[in-house]
Parts: C-alpha cells; structure tokens; sequence
DNA sequence: AGCCCATGTGAAGAGCTCTTACATCACTTC
DNA sequence: GAAGTGATGTAAGAGCTCTTCACATGGGCT
C-alpha cells in the first residue's frame, strides 16, 4: 500500500534518468487522466497510455493487470479525492447545517466541472462494481458524507424524516444535474441559469417541502 | 428515406440468399444494440457490429461514417422511442395533472431499466452534440414533453413557479436515479426502497415544497 | 436489353493486446 | 563495500481486430 515515495532521490523536474522510471504507477494513472479528458473514457488504449508516458507498452503490465484495473485503480483515485471534496464542503455542519448542505451541491459540481476525467471514470466507464470491491467501497465512503449531512438536516426537520432518503434525493439530484448540464465546458445544453444556481433552488425547495423554514 | 420494405420478394425466414442483404441498415442498429446490451456502450465494434448482422467487416461503412455515426443513430431513434413513451404516460395530463406526472416518472425509470441499450446510447455513449445537431433536437423533443407537464403544474401553484425550472428539475432527479439506481439488472447500489418509490417521493416533496397540497 | 450506381466482398496494412526471454537497477546481506 | 536477489523495464513476436482499398454483383431506370 505504501506507493507513496517517488524512490529516487529527486533533484529537479527531470523526468527518467535511469532505466527505471522510478513512480510509474502513479505516471500511468496520471497519463490515463489526461486521455480520459481529452478523448473521453472510451478513448484511450493500455499501450497508448504507455506511450504517453514515455515506457514500452509492454511496462504497464508489471503495475496492472489490464486496461480496466488502471481504470478501476483511476476511479477509486477519484472517489478518494470526492469524499476530501465533499467533506471539506461540509465542514462538519459549519457555520450551519443548511448553508453547509449547500457547499456540498457547489462542490459536487466544482468537482465534476474542474476534475472530468475522475467524474467520468467514476460514473462513466462501466467498470463492473462486483468485480472491484475496493472501488464500491471508495464510492461508499463518499456518498456517507451526504448522508451524514441528511442526518444533521433530518434533526431539525418535522418528524425527522429519515436521512437515507433524503441523502438519496440530493445525491440523484446532484448527480442528474451534474451529468446533464455541467460536463466539460462544452455544456450539452442551454440553461435560464448555471447549473450552481439551478441545484440550489431545487435543494431549497425539496426541503422546504420537508417542512423547513426557508 | 423509403427503406422499410425488404427488396428481395420471398417468403420464409431465410435471412440472405442473395448477394444484397436488402435491410443492412436497420439490422446494423439491431445488432448494435444487442451488443450494447450485452457489453455496455464501449464495448462494441464495427467490425463485431458487421459479424453480427452476418455481413463482411467492410459493410457497414457503406451506410454510417464510422462508429461514432452509427452510435448517433441508435441514440436518436432511442431519444425518439423516449418521447413516445413519456407522451403516453402523460396522456395529455389526465387522469390529472399531478398524477400524470407520476406516470411520466414511473416511463422513465421503465425506459431506462427496460431499454439500457438506448439509454446508454442516448446519454453515457459521450456522443459530442455538436457534431449531431438531429440528435440535439431530438432530445430536445422528448425534454419538450416534461416541460409541458411542468407547464401544467404550475398553472395550480401558488405563485406559478418558472415551469422550465421544474422541468428541468424534475428532469434532473428522474435521471440520477436511473443512473444511479436503475440501470441494469445487476443494480449497482443497495436501496431501502424501489427506484420508482423514490423518485415518486422526491417529486411529491419538491411538489410540496412548491405549495402543492398533499 | 443495357447502363449505372448503390451495395457487399476479399485482401492487405496498421495498430492493439498479451506473452516470453532478457536487461538493468535498488536494496539487502555478508 | 561487493555479490546476490527481486522488482522493474525492454525487445520481439504471435494472434487478433479495425479500417481502407480495388473489385464484384445485381436491382432499377431509360
């Protein structure tokens, strides 16, 4: 687990200067992003990674077992970085539940707009759930963040209803307008608003029709 | 445009006696879709396309561009299959209006988890819109219909909320839950209730929230 | 009947995947 | 410190698939 250390002693941006390369793993991974972003999640091939990252296409076999491992291993990557996201936006509830619930719908599209690459891997590319139990898991610990939220919220509502739904409700709404109207800069359709604003009526509104004050 | 019929005069199942296999364009699409389904929208080809409907690997460039135009295709004919289906669930708002919209949702999780292969093609296939402003509009079509639901409901609320909003987040919710929850059989969360009750939920309570009177 | 062009075929080139044998380096052990 | 050892990367190649060419076929029009 501990693949964390770059293992020369680096002195400077130069890239390889021995026969190994010394972080290939994470150069792979890296390398996929950026053909994920450029040509979509489909669009790149194992030995074109390779080539992308300067080894033989033969190389990226010594770190996984095939295209849909480094693709997994980039979604699981992703989800990680998702759940700092999302719990950086809740901040534990401050200043209050409401306003931080409202961070969490702004980051969750921040992070499909500025991280694409990881948003598609992540929702995008078919990776099979049952076959990567560490991938399911990442997703897991980011959606709890949501659910911790619904139940800071669910406290102060009338007859407290129940968090799971409610943490459902935001994580569809979230994600439908995420994928619908915040992909990429070349959005995929017009909008009377951006789509900050337009998650953050609906979040107001489902809520004041749990009984919320507005 | 006139390519229904089937240019070789027998009867019989017999599917290509001759040199021309007489319908090549829509069994492509057929074919396509099988395998869509059966390996999610990346996991095809032209050639595996070709093989498939029994002709030479060469074939199919005769009738789409390249991969990509036979994708578009699929995800138009889908799109309009779509606006078929939610234009019968709403039925022209009765038995009324808001139980209508119920049905509206209840056809889109029922397209979606009957139809994956359309539904993939239509909006997890990554197909640029630009490139195929039909297929835009087509969308666009099926969007139409939400829209006039929303349109509808708003007439019996206080205040008429913006109808384009509710569409667009009614539209939204619909979405992620099918992403999220109802796509194939092989569900890809654990849910305490069904897609349908969800999203039946989620719409009563943003209605709710809107002044709607339970 | 005969021309024409839409439609389908077959062969060839390019690229991808994955394997096997070998080369090189980092770290350990004496 | 020097040799051993295992991890990491290279080179070469078999088998497969995709895509593009020139060519074959036959239905429909005049």
């Amino acid at each position: 687990m501990g693949w964390s250390g770059n293992k020369r002693g680096e002195g400077g941006g130069d890239s390889r200067r021995g026969y190994h390369h010394g972080n290939l793993r994470e150069a792979l991974i890296e390398a996929a992003l950026d053909l994920i972003k450029a040509k979509g999640p489909a669009g790149f091939t194992f030995a074109e990674t390779a080539r992308s990252a300067g080894v033989s296409p033969a190389a990226p076999y010594r770190h996984f077992r095939d295209r849909d491992a480094l693709m997994a291993d980039v979604a699981r990557q992703g989800f990680e970085r998702f759940e700092q996201f999302l719990s950086t936006a809740w901040n534990d509830a401050r200043p209050d539940a409401f306003t931080a619930l409202g961070n969490i719908g702004k980051a969750y599209l921040a992070f499909a707009r500025t991280e694409p690459a990881y948003y598609s891997a992540m929702f995008e590319a078919g990776i099979p759930l049952e076959d990567h139990p560490e991938l399911r898991q990442a997703g897991e610990r980011a959606f709890a963040i949501v659910r911790k939220a619904a139940e800071a919220l669910s406290a102060d509502l009338p007859g407290k209803p129940p968090a799971l739904m409610m943490a459902l409700h935001i994580w569809a709404l979230a994600h439908g307008i995420a994928s619908l109207f915040a992909r990429g800069d070349s959005g995929r359709r017009s909008l009377p608003m951006s789509p900050e604003d337009l998650l953050e009526a609906a979040v107001l509104i489902y809520l004041q029709g749990l009984g919320h004050k507005g």
